[in-house]
DNA sequence: TGAATCACG
DNA sequence: ACGTACGTGATTCAT
């Protein structure tokens, strides 16, 4: 039999708020303050319902309007002790009809009856035809419409503990049948209602009477017979008329004529779009995985499109939307198939051999007045580029929105859009052997694209992110194109050679390892060589069994084949990744084009890979002559680099405002040796004393703990807590900046850079201690290293400005984080890198100066 | 595919 | 009592 589902909407809508108002605690709000606690925890129960709902199966929502009813009108007292709802759930009610329309669910309210009333009449309604109906309420009124087809889903407490009611449950609970439910409020009144009923009889009493005697009438007859001694009689004939007013005013109305038949209620589901929507609007990122597949329905999506060879037939305005069919693994390499496009409510799909010869195309997409909007502007821009087809004009790019409204997830093309709710997954796959791929997946991307800027950027709005989308990240993506465009030239000769001496090296050592262990083993076996150290030749600490050459550093100086294998490792690291693994990345123009990753990293800094340059050897003098590699064969070209000095310390000391550390800086002084001379209290400083305060200051920036500067240092705990101790006294604004960011990403859950970048916290309330620790350090961690990210990408637009408008001819080849490497002519060698310089080190204002160093040199090991 | 290791800031 | 420094990417071994 197909079921009726009856929500009483008021009754769960309290529910839910109190169930998710703690006191004490905030209550869950969007990030402009609407408070949702109420209709989140009403959305979780609603989705559950539906899930289960089948075919046929019908479903509706009763609320009351909020005005008197005729209830009032029979006693003016009637619910008068009810407190008024909190505002923060009233402000919910809309929210709440809004839910269930977008939902596809019907409900209905009435001017002069209660909810319940309207849910009594279509649950009646619905029995008489034989329907399965159930009601779900907290409130316990409801149990007197319990009949064979009617039974009531009682929510006890929470939102999760149910009680299925019938007939039998109401008897067990109260000792009477459904029907009596009403006699029972006569007698016994109901305080939520302000019903007095009759006075002196409570719960066991009524229950008893109605046992014994059956309804009201019979209850009042036997009294006034003398059947009912004592007080309790007493009182029934006193309060009879009081009594039975109130029985009337619990009687839930079963017959009020409803605008709407049955068959009305009957579920078809809802507008995937339109739910989605709504849950973007309340930022329910959890509702959206949630919603009932089975019951979705989407928007009639206009993903025909037109397969065309030119646009001379189309009139290009501002704002299309580009998506490229590639694979977006490395842009600069993958196979290009052609650009899906979509305005003016039309989609478009152009091969990539027709575009090259669409020069009404080609125009517009160079056009930088003609504004459009990308997946990934600097992929699109990096590969058309390889076709001698240029690219300006980024107006949004929707991976960069979505990375700066949650910089933690993973972004890739399928999952930016799965957060919205769109699977680019297609039907079928029409595949031929005239047509490599189906346009259809990039199709669905750029409507989809086009359909969700306006919404997209009202988020952005809303978290102050507009800015920094419009104003730092689109202008840089265009920045990073250029760079990798550009590329980086590096010498294979050089690297050859390098590998040739290496090679030996590694040989050596790797002869004389086998000598000492007596045996041939595969040294970069992390577990060969444990059995080999630990069990074979019983080196070190078999509890701490680690091979990292931390580790293993302990024991060099004393044992030679410790010494031996972690030199093995450093030759092999070097061949593996750096010779061998750059040349593998060298182009046809004897360049690496690697790919600066703009929506990787958690804090705002950009990534390298394929190859990672952030990560060339330079600590280690042998590593260092990788660099020797990179150089310009031009003997008028140059590599200029500017690192900025202390960068995310001087951040620490803007932030914290700590008068002592931004005097420091001003002073110019060196940084570890001035923190050195305030925490020990010493004049002058040993090298080892300058060595412990330049940990503690890293340590400070990565959220610093005990152990973990104890670890570093190789010193006592108890030294280290004491540093740790002298550090926060020299400088206490920095502890209590520390302890303002942990707040602030337990109350907001996030934590902010200078410019506004999100980090959300979420583990600052995982369970785990462990989890909820690490939390913290990368709270405080967060905005030092993402400002200076910040701080460096305005330096990045700044200079790449100036570079434009003097129409120099040094260009931007690498940034490493706090570092940018030009390549620059002799002839631009004379000013231009101290106006660089400049630019750099005003690209944000601060309260300490900031500071580069400037380098110039042929090749890359030079400049440092 | 994940852990271990090590290169960088 | 718990067990670590923050953020990346590439390579190798082992499952």
């Amino acid at each position: 039999m197909e079921k009726v589902i009856i929500i009483d909407g008021n009754s769960l809508l309290f529910r839910a708020y109190y169930a998710t108002a703690y006191p004490g605690a905030n209550i869950m709000r969007t990030k402009d303050g609407t408070p949702t606690n109420a209709i989140f925890a009403f959305s979780n129960m609603i989705l559950k319902i539906i899930d289960k709902l089948k075919d046929g199966d019908k479903i509706f929502v009763a609320f009351d309007t909020g005005k008197k009813t005729f209830r009032h009108e029979q006693l003016e007292t009637y619910k008068a002790n009810r407190k008024p709802a909190p505002q923060e759930l009233v402000e919910q009610f809309p929210l709440a009809r809004e839910l269930l329309k977008s939902l596809g669910i019907y409900t209905f309210e009435e001017e002069g009856y209660e909810g319940d009333d309207l849910a009594g009449s279509v649950a009646t309604m619905a029995s008489k035809k034989g329907y399965d109906v159930t009601i779900y309420t907290s409130d316990r009124d409801f149990l007197q419409l319990i009949d064979d087809n009617i039974h009531v889903d009682l929510l006890i407490k929470g939102m999760s503990d149910i009680r299925t009611m019938h007939a039998k449950e109401v008897l067990d609970t109260y000792g009477f049948a459904p029907s009596h439910i009403t006699d029972f409020k006569g007698l016994r009144g109901d305080s939520s209602d302000n019903l007095p009923g009759i006075p002196s009889i409570g719960e066991k009493t009524a229950s008893k009477l109605i046992e014994t005697y059956g309804t009201l009438d019979n209850i009042i007859e036997a009294a006034k017979q003398g059947n009912i001694k004592g007080k309790i009689g007493e009182m029934i004939i006193a309060h009879q008329e009081q009594g039975r007013l109130c029985k009337e005013l619990a009687i839930i109305q079963t017959d009020i004529p409803l605008p709407f038949s049955l068959e009305d209620l009957t579920y078809n589901g809802y507008l995937f779009e339109r739910a989605s929507d709504f849950a973007n609007k309340l930022e329910f990122k959890t509702l959206l995985a949630k919603l009932p597949k089975k019951w979705a329905h989407h928007q009639q999506e206009n993903l025909d499109y037109e397969k065309i060879s030119n646009t001379s037939h189309l009139s290009l305005s501002d704002n299309v939307s580009f998506v490229l069919a590639m694979n977006y693994q490395n842009y600069h390499l993958d196979d290009v198939y052609g650009l899906a496009f979509t305005f003016d409510n039309h989609n478009y799909y152009i091969d990539i051999d027709d575009l090259k010869k669409d020069e009404k195309l080609k125009t517009f997409l160079k056009d930088g007045t003609k504004k459009k909007s990308f997946y990934d502007y600097k992929a699109t821009k990096c590969a058309l580029n390889r076709f001698g087809i240029t690219v300006n004009g980024n107006n949004f790019d929707l991976l960069l929105a979505t990375y700066l409204l949650d910089s933690s997830s993973r972004l890739d093309i399928d999952s930016v859009f799965a957060t919205r709710g769109i699977s680019l997954e297609c039907e079928e796959e029409e595949m031929s052997i005239f047509q490599s791929i189906n346009p259809q997946r990039y199709i669905k991307a750029s409507f989809h694209l086009h359909r969700l800027i306006p919404s997209i950027l009202v988020e952005l709005n809303k978290m102050h992110l507009r800015s920094l989308f419009l104003d730092v990240e689109l202008p840089l993506s265009d920045i990073l194109a250029r760079m990798e465009i550009e590329g980086i030239e590096i010498h294979a000769k050089t690297l050859d050679e390098l590998e040739s001496t290496f090679r030996k090296k590694l040989e050596d050592d790797e002869n004389r390892i086998y000598e000492i262990a007596h045996k041939k083993f595969n040294i970069s076996s992390p577990k060969q060589v444990k059995e080999v150290l630990y069990d074979e030749l019983h080196i070190g600490d078999p509890k701490n069994s680690s091979t990292s050459s931390d580790v293993l550093n302990q024991y060099a100086e004393e044992h030679e084949i410790v010494r031996l294998i972690l030199d093995y490792r450093k030759y092999y690291k070097l061949i593996s990744s750096y010779t061998d693994g750059l040349k593998n990345h060298i182009f046809p123009d004897g360049k690496i084009h690697a790919i600066f990753n703009q929506a990787v990293t958690t804090t705002g800094r950009l990534s390298s890979s394929e190859p990672n340059l952030q990560n060339i050897s330079v600590r280690d003098e042998e590593g260092k002559m990788i660099r020797k590699a990179f150089y310009y064969s031009d003997p008028n070209t140059y590599l200029l680099s500017l690192d900025y000095s202390q960068i995310e310390l001087r951040i620490l000391a803007h932030f914290a405002n700590c008068p002592s550390l931004i005097e420091i800086f001003r002073n110019d002084e060196d940084i570890h040796e001035a923190t050195a001379k305030k925490i020990f209290h010493i004049e002058t400083i040993t090298s080892l004393e300058r060595r412990k305060a330049k940990a503690v200051n890293f340590g400070i920036v990565y959220g610093i703990s005990e152990w973990g500067l104890c670890e570093q240092l190789g010193i006592s705990r108890k030294e280290a807590n004491e540093i740790i101790s002298s550090f926060y006294l020299a400088f206490p604004e920095i502890k209590t900046y520390l302890n303002k960011i942990v707040e602030d990403a337990n109350q907001l859950g996030y934590v902010e850079t200078i410019l506004g970048r999100r980090r959300y916290i979420r583990e600052i309330h995982d369970t785990n201690y462990q989890r909820r620790e690490f939390a913290k350090r990368a709270a405080m961690n967060a905005p030092i290293q993402g400002s200076a990210a910040d701080l460096i990408k305005m330096a990045m637009i700044e200079v790449d400005k100036l570079l434009k408008e003097g129409n120099y001819k040094t260009k931007l080849i690498l940034q490493i984080h706090d570092e940018l490497l030009f390549k620059i002519p002799k002839d631009e060698l004379d000013s231009l890198p101290h106006r660089i310089q400049e630019k750099m080190e005003h690209a944000l204002k601060l309260k300490v100066p900031l500071k580069t160093s400037l380098a110039i040199a042929k090749s890359w090991d030079e400049v440092k």
